[in-house]
DNA sequence: CAAAATTCATTCGTATGCAAATGATATCAA
DNA sequence: TTGATATCATTTGCATACGAATGAATTTTG
């Protein structure tokens, strides 16, 4: 495929001589994967700048218990996106800081109930104003309507 | 606060009434950080599918080397953005497969160079189509306008 | 030049994140 | 009812990811 061969776009003839002849120019940067990925290490980021003592795993664990109420380790997993592995690790962090506490279903015996403590309400309600803080800070680049539409598209894709 | 004092917009009634006294409705699920998370869960569960021996982040290393060549192992972790502890285990697994070799800069004796070797060359070469198609697939529930917008967009943020 | 500050790499500790295997319990179906 | 399935939770193993501490080498600066 000798760029001979190629008959004469202007742009794309420019766009392919400046490249090396086996590399059809695949850049990592411009990848979703890669900027995705990046884009998640800049929130985590923000979110610890602003809340140092709990991850976001830890705080989505809290939020979604606060917003439902009691559920199963399982279901919990299920709402918050992790599986049952993970979800298990967060929660077993939370309940030795006291911020959650687990009892056992009365009727189905392999269900793990989870709740939220008293300190871990106080802890919940205390943080969501940091949370919003946090959303705002990691959307500051946007402007407000290329925000709602990130978050639209983004929604689509997750 | 009683709803009662409340003057009557009706939808922002509506929503108020729909939820609890002391919630102002923060709600996980519309946040970006979490919605961030899932999408790139949902990326490295598409590229997995794709490319089941090597990792997003093994799979990047190998890129930006084929890219640019041998560089410091630092250096490199900079360009893929790992910190220095993450690129370590990551060029280790390469390493240990024979997909990249390590030698000692001649000048500054901090550094460690990285190179593809002739293995690691044949296997980024052979995965780029099937890393086109990974992006390709993440996409896909975007239109091609909405997929530029997005792109676009979450370069800024990241 | 010599001391101070930087840079590069490594190591340790902690926290996701997921696949796979296992055990206990529930549910479904023949 | 019992045998097959499915669900819930746990455990193990592996792979990011990052802060903090450390040591070696280089660069900057007084």
């Amino acid at each position: 495929m000798g760029r001979a061969e190629m008959s004469g776009e202007d742009n794309l003839l420019r766009l392919v001589e400046a490249e090396e002849p086996d590399e059809n120019g695949y850049h990592l940067q411009d990848q979703v994967g890669f900027i995705l990925r990046k884009a998640h290490q800049r929130h985590v980021a923000i979110f610890a700048s602003q809340i140092g003592d709990l991850t976001p795993p830890q705080f989505a664990a809290l939020a979604k218990l606060h917003d439902i109420g009691e559920t199963s380790q399982n279901q919990l997993g299920t709402l918050i996106a992790m599986d049952a592995a993970t979800v298990k690790g967060v929660i077993d962090r939370l309940k030795a800081r006291g911020l959650v506490e687990l009892s056992k279903h009365e009727v189905d015996k392999r269900r793990l109930l989870v709740n939220l403590t008293a300190q871990g309400r106080e802890a919940i309600e205390r943080l969501i104003p940091l949370a919003r803080a946090i959303t705002e800070e990691t959307l500051a680049p946007l402007s407000a309507k290329e925000a709602a539409t990130f978050m639209r598209l983004l929604a689509k894709l997750a």
